[in-house]
DNA sequence: GTCTATACAGTGATAGAC
DNA sequence: GTCTATCACTGTATAGAC
């Protein structure tokens, strides 16, 4: 007997989905095919075509697919009655750079700013569904900061620009770099990360003269 | 008599480089085509390969020829002798914010990082003749900071990480969203970069107890 | 649902006359 | 340097048999 998830779709879009995310992070959108996703997915164009409308199609597939495991991990967090205001929010942040730099979603940005021109739908969506859905989630977790005492008051946009900036730019040069052989070194993800979340706590906790 | 360019690139070369520029930002690299540049340029496409070699050599002429013009500004604030350290410091974040947002070169990173699994030259050109030239501008100018007693000691990679980041994101967060019609107010460029500057400069500056 | 076959527009690029 | 004409190819998408 299997499993579904709540959401009821067929597994064969799932696999076609989870292929040819694969694909556009590799090659970008205009660099992949409808031809060489159906090759790779081991069926025809014809066959494709039919269980997507088409290829704008099937990319806001591929973004959306991703949208809500990219949430989870930081709902549970938000979620999670007794860890003090400061450890929940570093731990938000780490699974934000998880998500912004490991997981298809997040590395998808500079894909999303390739078909923006072409498809507004597609940023539109992935503003409302993925981008406003994190700031919102995270909030959340700051002004339980602000309540309890721990962090000062800050301005959303602003801190936000300092917390996402980053990571997402990160991620960025980590795709356009990917050809570096010591991509590891110039982009330390770990050691960054480390050191960009210091600088933000920093920045939020109160301190005795403020 | 025309006075000419250090650099002796024809002025139709310049012509077609600069209509070019605004199509690739416009439509992407792979959205637009040999045809409309020419169509744009007033041309055939068989007169534009007379002047471009192919559609990569283009771009790469593209990219390029907004190096020099975007570091000069950097390269004019980094040579004034008679600024304190952290005036020329804030100067240089400012001309970054511009060249980054408002210029060509700066608003091209996706474009880069769309072409840059086809052609991994483009983005190894435009780290070593752009991204690595910025940086070096800046960490002489820090240095200075340093030496003069106004900064404190920082990680190199870990302090660029903080100062590049926010303004690349933003700039690719505006050309991502260019369609929303009010850019301005999800991500108003001057805010926040006079919040980032501040930010900067606060964890900089040696404090009292540091 | 999957296939073969195909329509048709558009691509980057070239040959050769002027 | 610019043109007309054309190349070989790939793109998305569809029709219709099985």
């Amino acid at each position: 007997m299997q499993i579904r998830e709540e959401s009821s779709i067929p597994d064969k879009r799932v696999q076609i989905i989870e292929i040819s995310t694969d694909l556009f992070l590799q090659n970008g959108f205009s660099g992949t095919s409808m031809s060489k996703i159906a090759a790779a997915c081991g069926m025809t164009k014809a066959s494709l075509y039919h269980h997507f409308a088409g290829k704008e199609d099937l990319f806001v597939a591929c973004v959306t697919h991703g949208y809500s495991a990219a949430l989870v991990a930081l709902r549970d967090i938000a979620g999670q009655p007794d860890l003090r205001p400061e450890d929940k929010f570093c731990a938000a942040l780490n699974a934000l750079y998880d998500t912004t730099i490991i997981s298809p979603v997040g590395r998808m940005s500079p894909l999303i700013a390739e078909v923006s021109r072409t498809f507004p739908t597609v940023a539109r969506s992935f503003h409302s569904e993925y981008i406003a859905p994190q700031q919102a989630l995270l909030w959340e977790i700051i002004q339980e900061g602000v309540q309890s005492g721990a962090f000062r008051d800050a301005d959303e946009r602003q801190i936000f620009h300092l917390i996402f900036g980053p990571m997402v730019t990160l991620s960025l040069s980590r795709e356009m770099f990917a050809s570096f052989h010591d991509l590891d070194t110039h982009f330390p993800v770990d050691q960054l990360r480390d050191g960009h979340v210091d600088a933000i706590l920093g920045m939020l906790r109160v301190t005795a003269n403020g």
